[in-house]
DNA sequence: TGTACATCAGTGAACGCGCGTTCACTGATGTAC
DNA sequence: TGTACATCAGTGAACGCGCGTTCACTGATGTAC
């Protein structure tokens, strides 16, 4: 697949906005510069593309502090950025539990969660490819599948596979492997989207429709004991 | 999905290993050095994980040159980043084609270049992740449709969906869309993996198959009209 | 109510480092005569 | 066969820069007496 990129590196961030001096919280409202910080990181991130390109003298400058008042909050940088990845993975959450609300049929539920979270990933490129395409901030993370499972976001995904397989809609099949298969589809689909940006795609919500076909077709109970989704021992 | 990283920064990698001066080409051979810093570049960047964190002076230091010597071979750095990639894609290429080679079965082929893939990927963890989930590399390649269907590697998937439809073995889809769908889901599953390392997924291989069979059954004619996969007017 | 003082919320200057790139140069080597 | 010389394949030193982080400090502010 011979994809061949016009510009390999991007370029060190042209010099930034001055940004003005904020003002100096008042005794016992330090904690506000915190929340200041991690504000501008995602800004940062969000406007580098990347964690990586993203420098402490950068943050420092968009919030209008010195950059040793970062290490009154954070320990280092890599702390820093940590902490404000973590804030994206709840706003994800909170789109995708906030999708399925008020909705019944599980299938139309899947259908909602999927469409909300292409549309997270699509209205935050960058922040989605922090999240889920950057090596550096969470892949280290570890987790068991149980875990998993409880995050907030995926909590309903599976909760309602399971929902669908005891009211008889979908097939016997493991909730969770289900569950990470409809994940996977879409996330790949919402990468190559995110990542191949110059290839011409058709559109997106086309790719998704023929995606939850696919998926949910072969969820489905009433087309036989055939087509079985694996279930993990 | 409230994955949580223990690190968010990777290191700025530690002093690098001096590696012995190389020998200077002979006169006519300084095409030599040119190979020589692709392949100090690749296994820079395996090594880092991100092209982002690969330094021309780290590739010098590898190859064994000082670094002014790159400029005799590259304009810049994003170029030598660039034709690093490229190769790698070039590879993929052909592991797809060798592992179609001598199948004649639409279906087999099919599992055999999904297998094909995954494994490439997951040999070459650092080299598919510039490859495919980096923004920097080849994010900005552009490309329709029909270029993209005649890229190595892609270009048989695509022929082979065609050659199913052809003999009645699979719906009449289009089969470039059948073949993104097929690429998408595979790559999400492969770039979770890939990413988020710490979660104790199940067996790539089981849900490979899982989502073989998820796909390969939408495709396949012999259940009946229904369940379309759309095609792109 | 007035004032001394501890603490909070930062600042300003500096550290050593590695980076991408440029510039002037040099030594070996093949070629022409 | 011998030698002058153009060229090739690099080298060595230096440039200015931004980085993450540390250190000693300072001025405003709430509190205790």
């Amino acid at each position: 697949m011979g994809a061949v990129p016009r510009s390999a590196v991007t370029p060190p961030a042209a010099a930034p906005a001055p940004a003005g001096k904020r003002v100096r919280a008042r005794r016992g409202e330090g904690e506000r510069l915190r929340e200041e910080i991690l504000d501008a990181t995602i800004e940062l991130i969000v406007a580098e593309g990347s964690a990586d390109r993203v420098s402490t003298r950068a943050v420092a400058r968009k919030v209008g502090c010195t950059p040793p008042a970062l290490y009154l909050h954070f320990p280092d940088k890599a702390s820093l950025i940590y902490a404000a990845c973590d804030r994206q993975f709840d706003k994800l959450g909170a789109v995708l539990h906030e999708a399925m609300d008020d909705i019944d049929d599980p299938i139309e539920r899947l259908r909602a969660a999927s469409l909300a979270y292409v549309h997270f990933a699509l209205d935050h490129p960058e922040e989605y490819r922090v999240m889920m395409l950057d090596l550096s901030p969470s892949s280290m993370y570890e987790a068991t599948l149980e875990e998993m499972a409880a995050s907030p976001g995926f909590d309903a995904i599976v909760e309602t596979v399971r929902d669908g397989i005891e009211r008889g809609i979908f097939k016997p099949v493991d909730p969770m492997v289900a569950a990470l298969m409809m994940w996977a589809a879409i996330h790949g689909l919402v990468s190559l989207r995110l990542v191949k940006g110059g290839l011409a795609l058709p559109d997106i919500e086309v790719l998704l429709e023929s995606c939850l076909i696919l998926e949910l077709d072969g969820l489905r109970a009433t087309d036989g004991p055939d087509t079985p989704v694996h279930s993990q021992p």
